[in-house]
DNA sequence: GGTAGACCTGGACGC
DNA sequence: GCGTCCAGGTCTACC
């Protein structure tokens, strides 16, 4: 079964794609030969599927197997969210027309971030980024995947796990066999919090609250911290903080301060005038990487 | 508000 | 093969 999804106009598939490591996390996986992307994804009715989606001339084209009309506009749904179909980037193209390092963000439609069907599993893989190396991050998600996934049929590929499959878990197998480590408590007690109905995660996709008071909310969540409420801020379209990790202190230090120590504050003055859209301009920066 | 130290894992390295 | 060191954010205690 085909579909078609229009998107806002600009849009680049590609950009969005390779918008950050996402793509590297499993259930995602990219055909770099056909530029096809895929997810194996669980359903509301259970159902396990994958999706193969591929750039269009104005949006996106889906490949699923059959879908009864349900089916179908959850898949469209989630695809919409995922690629940001809907977004608006006008104001940050005009912010930034004069900047040499974000000269190219219009042309090639940058601003979109790739993003995981539920928030849940956005949060969940945002933690599993903290204090570990990209590696390992990936190795924790695909023991998750393989621990508590549901199967796609006639295949090795599992969904990403609900709340309430690791819910029903505890925090010595998310320790001992999928080897997250101290993250296990965190990662269980979001399971249960999410599982239970006390926390309503999705429900911060269509937040109202001014951002300040949502980093407040996501930063209540065990094991997320600064960085990791500012890269959930970003998934969730919202710009005006930066995800300070070791990578930003690096290429801030090389970009400016001759390759000496910077600390998060020299970061965030860096950006400060790009406002709102701070984490925009950090994220899309044309960095010179031959020092990195 | 700032800082120090603990938290875990696995890769790199030296022996 | 073994031991040690290191990178990576968050949390807690303390000042």
């Amino acid at each position: 079964m085909n579909l078609t999804l229009i998107a806002r106009p600009p849009f680049n598939f590609l950009s969005v794609v390779q918008s950050h490591g996402w793509i590297q996390l499993a259930p995602f996986r990219f055909d770099e030969n056909s530029g096809s992307l895929y997810y194996v994804d669980r359903l509301a009715d259970g159902r396990v599927v994958e999706y193969r989606i591929t750039g269009s001339s104005n949006g996106v084209k889906v490949q699923t197997p059959s879908l009864n009309k349900s089916e179908r506009n959850e898949v469209k749904e989630k695809v919409s969210w995922m690629l940001g179909l809907d977004q608006d980037f006008s104001s940050f193209y005009k912010a930034v027309s004069k900047e040499p390092k974000l000269r190219t963000a219009k042309k090639f439609a940058r601003g979109r971030v790739l993003r995981s069907p539920t928030f849940f599993e956005d949060v969940v893989k945002t933690i599993l980024t903290t204090n570990t190396l990209w590696a390992a991050t990936k190795r924790m998600n695909l023991n998750l995947i393989a621990s508590f996934g549901d199967p796609l049929a006639d295949s090795d590929s599992k969904a990403f796990p609900t709340p309430d499959r690791i819910a029903a878990s505890n925090d010595k197998v998310l320790r001992e066999t999928v080897r997250v480590g101290y993250r296990a408590p965190a990662l269980y007690e979001l399971a249960v919090r999410v599982a239970s109905g006390e926390l309503n995660l999705e429900s911060y996709k269509t937040s109202s609250l001014p951002t300040l008071d949502l980093r407040k909310e996501l930063m209540k969540i065990k094991g997320v911290g600064p960085y990791a409420a500012a890269n959930l801020l970003m998934i969730l379209g919202r710009h005006d903080f930066i995800p300070i990790d070791s990578w930003a202190l690096k290429v801030v230090s090389n970009e400016w301060y001759r390759g000496k120590p910077v600390t998060p504050k020299q970061v965030e003055k860096r950006f400060e005038k790009w406002g709102e859209y701070k984490g925009l301009a950090y994220w899309f920066w044309d960095w010179d990487l031959k020092y990195s």
